[in-house]
DNA sequence: GCTATTCCCGTAGTCAAGTACGGAGTCAAG
DNA sequence: CTTGACTCCGTACTTGACTACGGGAATAGC
Protein backbone atom coordinates (compact mmCIF):
# COMPACT_ATOMS: atom_id res chain seq x y z
CA UNK A 1 0.00 0.00 0.00
CA UNK A 2 2.40 2.60 -1.04
CA UNK A 3 0.22 5.97 -0.90
CA UNK A 4 3.01 8.64 -2.00
CA UNK A 5 3.26 8.47 -5.84
CA UNK A 6 6.63 6.02 -6.55
CA UNK A 7 6.67 6.90 -9.66
CA UNK A 8 10.03 8.81 -10.94
CA UNK A 9 11.74 8.80 -14.71
CA UNK A 10 15.44 8.43 -14.77
CA UNK A 11 15.63 12.05 -14.66
CA UNK A 12 13.54 13.02 -11.85
CA UNK A 13 15.02 9.78 -10.03
CA UNK A 14 18.48 11.53 -9.95
CA UNK A 15 17.08 14.87 -9.11
CA UNK A 16 15.58 13.63 -5.92
CA UNK A 17 18.78 11.53 -5.11
CA UNK A 18 20.67 14.68 -6.13
CA UNK A 19 23.04 12.71 -8.35
CA UNK A 20 23.72 13.27 -12.35
CA UNK A 21 21.48 10.76 -14.66
CA UNK A 22 24.66 9.08 -15.50
CA UNK A 23 25.79 7.91 -12.41
CA UNK A 24 22.44 6.53 -11.87
CA UNK A 25 23.28 4.67 -15.06
CA UNK A 26 26.50 3.84 -14.06
CA UNK A 27 25.44 2.31 -10.64
CA UNK A 28 23.41 0.12 -12.74
CA UNK A 29 26.49 -1.41 -14.51
CA UNK A 30 27.97 -1.54 -11.05
CA UNK A 31 24.75 -3.77 -9.99
CA UNK A 32 24.43 -1.01 -7.20
CA UNK A 33 21.39 -0.35 -8.14
CA UNK A 34 18.45 -2.90 -10.16
CA UNK A 35 17.33 -1.77 -13.47
CA UNK A 36 13.50 -2.14 -13.16
CA UNK A 37 11.98 -3.27 -16.46
CA UNK A 38 10.72 -1.44 -19.18
CA UNK A 39 7.30 -1.97 -20.33
CA UNK A 40 8.48 -3.53 -23.90
CA UNK A 41 9.89 -0.47 -25.31
CA UNK A 42 9.37 1.82 -22.68
CA UNK A 43 10.16 3.83 -20.16
CA UNK A 44 11.90 2.44 -16.49
CA UNK A 45 10.13 3.78 -13.54
CA UNK A 46 11.91 4.13 -10.06
CA UNK A 47 10.62 4.48 -6.69
CA UNK A 48 12.04 5.87 -2.71
CA UNK A 49 13.48 2.86 -2.18
CA UNK A 50 15.91 3.50 -4.72
CA UNK A 51 16.31 6.97 -3.88
CA UNK A 52 16.97 5.92 -0.04
CA UNK A 53 19.62 3.38 -1.48
CA UNK A 54 21.73 5.88 -3.85
CA UNK A 55 21.65 8.67 -0.78
CA UNK A 56 23.09 5.45 1.18
CA UNK A 57 25.33 4.76 -1.75
CA UNK A 58 26.25 8.62 -1.42
CA UNK A 59 26.04 8.63 2.63
CA UNK A 60 28.56 5.58 3.12
CA UNK A 61 31.29 7.16 0.34
CA UNK A 62 31.78 10.51 2.31
CA UNK A 63 32.58 8.01 5.19
CA UNK A 64 34.87 6.41 3.45
CA UNK A 65 33.74 3.20 2.07
CA UNK A 66 34.15 1.85 -1.97
CA UNK A 67 31.42 1.16 -4.25
CA UNK A 68 32.44 -2.61 -3.70
CA UNK A 69 32.13 -1.62 -0.05
CA UNK A 70 28.98 -0.46 -0.40
CA UNK A 71 27.53 -2.84 -2.25
CA UNK A 72 28.89 -5.24 0.31
CA UNK A 73 26.43 -3.13 2.78
CA UNK A 74 23.40 -3.45 1.01
CA UNK A 75 23.87 -7.08 0.30
CA UNK A 76 23.77 -7.30 4.05
CA UNK A 77 20.11 -5.99 4.01
CA UNK A 78 19.41 -7.58 0.72
CA UNK A 79 19.44 -10.97 -0.26
CA UNK A 80 19.52 -13.93 2.03
CA UNK A 81 22.71 -13.46 4.50
CA UNK A 82 23.07 -14.65 8.16
CA UNK A 83 25.98 -16.77 8.60
CA UNK A 84 28.39 -15.06 5.78
CA UNK A 85 27.11 -12.29 6.34
CA UNK A 86 27.04 -11.18 10.08
CA UNK A 87 30.80 -11.99 9.49
CA UNK A 88 30.77 -9.43 6.88
CA UNK A 89 29.19 -6.66 9.08
CA UNK A 90 31.63 -7.82 11.88
CA UNK A 91 34.80 -6.70 9.29
CA UNK A 92 33.06 -3.71 8.23
CA UNK A 93 31.61 -2.94 12.22
CA UNK A 94 35.58 -3.08 13.09
CA UNK A 95 36.75 -1.16 10.61
CA UNK A 96 33.84 1.70 11.11
CA UNK A 97 35.18 1.92 14.48
CA UNK A 98 38.76 2.29 13.78
CA UNK A 99 37.42 5.14 11.49
CA UNK A 100 35.54 6.49 14.64
CA UNK A 101 38.22 6.10 16.75
CA UNK A 102 40.17 8.22 14.48
CA UNK A 103 37.94 11.17 13.26
CA UNK A 104 37.47 11.60 16.98
CA UNK A 105 40.95 12.17 17.04
CA UNK A 106 41.19 14.78 14.20
CA UNK A 107 37.61 16.68 15.68
CA UNK A 108 39.78 16.95 18.68
CA UNK A 109 42.76 18.62 17.32
CA UNK A 110 41.08 20.12 14.57
CA UNK A 111 38.90 21.99 17.85
CA UNK A 112 42.17 22.84 19.58
CA UNK A 113 43.54 24.41 16.03
CA UNK A 114 40.44 26.32 16.04
CA UNK A 115 40.53 27.38 19.60
CA UNK A 116 43.92 28.13 19.30
CA UNK A 117 43.78 30.02 16.29
CA UNK A 118 40.73 32.08 17.65
CA UNK A 119 41.89 32.99 21.55
CA UNK A 120 45.65 33.99 21.37
CA UNK A 121 47.24 34.05 18.38
CA UNK A 122 49.91 32.48 20.08
CA UNK A 123 50.15 28.66 19.46
CA UNK A 124 53.87 26.90 19.86
CA UNK A 125 53.20 24.74 17.72
CA UNK A 126 50.05 22.77 16.07
CA UNK A 127 48.76 19.58 17.68
CA UNK A 128 46.98 18.58 14.08
CA UNK A 129 50.28 16.30 13.21
CA UNK A 130 50.61 15.47 16.38
CA UNK A 131 47.22 13.86 16.68
CA UNK A 132 47.22 11.45 13.89
CA UNK A 133 49.01 8.01 15.27
CA UNK A 134 50.87 6.07 13.04
CA UNK A 135 48.55 3.34 12.19
CA UNK B 1 70.53 19.55 18.37
CA UNK B 2 69.12 16.60 16.71
CA UNK B 3 70.58 13.60 18.11
CA UNK B 4 69.17 11.11 16.22
CA UNK B 5 70.46 10.47 12.62
CA UNK B 6 68.40 12.53 10.49
CA UNK B 7 69.52 10.89 6.96
CA UNK B 8 67.43 8.71 5.31
CA UNK B 9 67.82 8.11 1.76
CA UNK B 10 64.41 8.26 -0.19
CA UNK B 11 64.14 4.08 0.06
CA UNK B 12 64.63 4.36 3.56
CA UNK B 13 62.10 7.26 3.81
CA UNK B 14 59.38 5.55 1.56
CA UNK B 15 60.10 2.94 3.94
CA UNK B 16 60.24 4.61 7.16
CA UNK B 17 56.61 6.47 6.15
CA UNK B 18 55.31 2.66 5.16
CA UNK B 19 55.04 4.20 1.49
CA UNK B 20 56.46 3.74 -2.46
CA UNK B 21 59.14 5.64 -3.29
CA UNK B 22 57.26 6.55 -6.28
CA UNK B 23 54.89 8.36 -3.95
CA UNK B 24 57.22 10.16 -2.16
CA UNK B 25 58.31 11.62 -5.73
CA UNK B 26 54.62 12.14 -6.50
CA UNK B 27 53.76 13.99 -3.00
CA UNK B 28 56.68 15.96 -4.65
CA UNK B 29 55.59 17.10 -7.45
CA UNK B 30 52.16 17.93 -5.70
CA UNK B 31 53.77 20.04 -3.19
CA UNK B 32 53.04 18.27 -0.07
CA UNK B 33 56.34 17.28 0.23
CA UNK B 34 59.68 20.00 -0.72
CA UNK B 35 62.63 17.86 -2.29
CA UNK B 36 65.32 18.84 0.00
CA UNK B 37 68.44 20.34 -2.10
CA UNK B 38 70.83 17.45 -3.61
CA UNK B 39 74.68 18.19 -2.94
CA UNK B 40 75.53 18.91 -7.03
CA UNK B 41 74.50 15.75 -8.25
CA UNK B 42 74.60 13.86 -5.44
CA UNK B 43 71.05 11.89 -3.70
CA UNK B 44 69.00 13.63 -1.69
CA UNK B 45 68.70 13.36 1.93
CA UNK B 46 65.53 13.09 4.66
CA UNK B 47 64.60 13.57 8.25
CA UNK B 48 62.43 12.57 10.72
CA UNK B 49 60.44 15.58 10.64
CA UNK B 50 59.31 14.37 6.66
CA UNK B 51 58.64 10.86 7.64
CA UNK B 52 56.28 12.42 10.09
CA UNK B 53 54.80 14.51 7.35
CA UNK B 54 54.11 11.84 4.96
CA UNK B 55 52.31 9.71 7.88
CA UNK B 56 50.43 12.54 8.73
CA UNK B 57 48.80 12.68 4.87
CA UNK B 58 48.38 8.92 5.27
CA UNK B 59 46.20 9.12 8.10
CA UNK B 60 44.48 12.23 7.18
CA UNK B 61 43.63 10.30 4.04
CA UNK B 62 42.56 7.58 5.75
CA UNK B 63 39.70 10.28 7.47
CA UNK B 64 38.58 11.12 3.66
CA UNK B 65 40.70 13.89 2.95
CA UNK B 66 41.65 14.57 -0.27
CA UNK B 67 45.20 15.36 -0.94
CA UNK B 68 44.09 18.81 -1.70
CA UNK B 69 42.82 19.20 1.43
CA UNK B 70 45.71 17.92 3.59
CA UNK B 71 47.76 20.24 1.54
CA UNK B 72 45.52 23.02 2.96
CA UNK B 73 46.05 21.66 6.86
CA UNK B 74 49.43 21.40 6.47
CA UNK B 75 49.66 24.78 5.13
CA UNK B 76 47.74 26.06 8.79
CA UNK B 77 50.38 24.89 10.77
CA UNK B 78 53.21 25.85 8.71
CA UNK B 79 52.71 29.19 7.60
CA UNK B 80 51.43 32.49 9.01
CA UNK B 81 47.69 31.83 9.14
CA UNK B 82 45.30 32.33 11.83
CA UNK B 83 42.22 33.77 10.70
CA UNK B 84 42.21 32.02 7.82
CA UNK B 85 42.95 29.36 8.56
CA UNK B 86 40.86 29.42 11.53
CA UNK B 87 37.95 29.32 9.27
CA UNK B 88 39.40 26.79 7.02
CA UNK B 89 39.87 24.33 10.67
CA UNK B 90 36.27 25.41 11.35
CA UNK B 91 35.11 24.05 8.13
CA UNK B 92 36.83 20.79 8.20
CA UNK B 93 35.37 20.24 12.31
CA UNK B 94 31.83 20.97 11.11
CA UNK B 95 32.59 18.44 8.40
CA UNK B 96 34.57 15.62 10.64
CA UNK B 97 31.59 16.33 13.12
CA UNK B 98 28.85 15.43 10.24
CA UNK B 99 30.96 12.03 9.42
CA UNK B 100 31.47 11.40 13.05
CA UNK B 101 27.67 11.45 13.56
CA UNK B 102 26.88 9.16 10.19
CA UNK B 103 29.57 6.74 11.31
CA UNK B 104 28.31 6.81 14.93
CA UNK B 105 24.27 5.80 13.57
CA UNK B 106 26.18 3.33 11.01
CA UNK B 107 27.98 1.56 13.84
CA UNK B 108 24.70 1.30 15.71
CA UNK B 109 23.34 -0.44 12.43
CA UNK B 110 25.81 -2.59 11.87
CA UNK B 111 26.24 -3.40 15.69
CA UNK B 112 22.65 -3.82 15.36
CA UNK B 113 22.55 -6.34 12.64
CA UNK B 114 25.33 -8.46 13.77
CA UNK B 115 23.65 -8.89 16.80
CA UNK B 116 20.21 -9.68 15.07
CA UNK B 117 21.71 -12.43 12.87
CA UNK B 118 23.33 -14.00 15.33
CA UNK B 119 20.93 -14.51 17.94
CA UNK B 120 17.77 -15.05 15.74
CA UNK B 121 17.49 -15.04 11.96
CA UNK B 122 13.61 -12.96 11.62
CA UNK B 123 15.25 -9.38 11.29
CA UNK B 124 11.84 -7.90 10.35
CA UNK B 125 13.86 -4.65 8.05
CA UNK B 126 17.50 -3.72 7.93
CA UNK B 127 18.30 -0.67 10.19
CA UNK B 128 21.22 0.16 7.93
CA UNK B 129 19.88 1.89 5.17
CA UNK B 130 17.87 4.00 7.48
CA UNK B 131 21.03 4.55 9.47
CA UNK B 132 22.11 7.59 6.95
CA UNK B 133 20.06 10.33 7.03
CA UNK B 134 19.30 12.47 3.91
CA UNK B 135 21.85 14.65 4.07
C1' DG C 1 0.52 16.22 -35.81
C1' DC C 2 4.81 18.71 -34.71
C1' DT C 3 8.41 19.86 -32.02
C1' DA C 4 11.09 19.79 -27.75
C1' DT C 5 12.44 17.10 -23.95
C1' DT C 6 13.62 12.88 -22.03
C1' DC C 7 15.08 8.33 -22.27
C1' DC C 8 18.06 4.50 -23.89
C1' DC C 9 22.49 2.61 -24.82
C1' DG C 10 27.17 2.18 -26.08
C1' DT C 11 31.51 4.13 -26.24
C1' DA C 12 34.84 7.31 -24.88
C1' DG C 13 36.94 10.91 -22.00
C1' DT C 14 38.23 12.92 -17.30
C1' DC C 15 40.21 13.39 -12.72
C1' DA C 16 42.55 11.90 -8.50
C1' DA C 17 45.90 9.14 -6.65
C1' DG C 18 49.03 6.53 -7.42
C1' DT C 19 52.28 2.75 -9.88
C1' DA C 20 55.42 1.15 -13.34
C1' DC C 21 59.32 1.63 -16.44
C1' DG C 22 63.67 2.69 -18.50
C1' DG C 23 67.91 4.77 -19.07
C1' DA C 24 71.54 7.40 -17.01
C1' DG C 25 74.07 8.76 -12.76
C1' DT C 26 76.03 7.64 -7.96
C1' DC C 27 77.95 5.08 -4.36
C1' DA C 28 79.63 1.29 -1.22
C1' DA C 29 81.73 -3.39 -1.13
C1' DG C 30 84.73 -6.41 -2.64
C1' DC D 1 87.93 -0.68 -10.91
C1' DT D 2 83.99 -3.40 -11.35
C1' DT D 3 79.57 -4.93 -9.84
C1' DG D 4 75.19 -4.42 -7.87
C1' DA D 5 72.01 -1.70 -5.45
C1' DC D 6 70.06 2.49 -5.22
C1' DT D 7 68.84 7.29 -7.02
C1' DC D 8 67.13 10.61 -10.43
C1' DC D 9 63.95 12.03 -13.84
C1' DG D 10 60.59 11.89 -17.35
C1' DT D 11 56.91 9.63 -19.32
C1' DA D 12 53.33 6.34 -19.48
C1' DC D 13 50.08 3.15 -17.54
C1' DT D 14 46.31 1.81 -14.01
C1' DT D 15 42.15 1.96 -11.05
C1' DG D 16 38.02 3.88 -9.15
C1' DA D 17 34.38 6.77 -9.83
C1' DC D 18 32.28 9.16 -12.54
C1' DT D 19 30.93 12.42 -16.87
C1' DA D 20 30.25 13.46 -21.67
C1' DC D 21 28.65 12.48 -26.33
C1' DG D 22 25.84 11.01 -30.02
C1' DG D 23 22.16 9.00 -32.41
C1' DG D 24 17.85 6.90 -32.36
C1' DA D 25 13.26 5.95 -29.70
C1' DA D 26 9.47 7.65 -26.84
C1' DT D 27 6.64 10.92 -24.70
C1' DA D 28 4.71 15.70 -23.39
C1' DG D 29 3.15 20.29 -24.47
C1' DC D 30 1.12 23.04 -27.80
ZN1 LIG E 1 20.70 -12.46 9.17
ZN1 LIG F 1 43.96 4.80 12.89
ZN1 LIG G 1 46.86 30.30 14.38
ZN1 LIG H 1 25.13 12.91 7.01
Amino acid sequence: MPSTQETFSIGAFAKAAGVNVETIRFYQRKRLLAEPVRPSGGIRRYGNAEVARVKFVKSAQRLGFSLDEVAQLLRLEDGTHCTEAASLAALRLADVRHRLADLARMEAALAALVEQCGTRRRSVSCPLIASLHAC
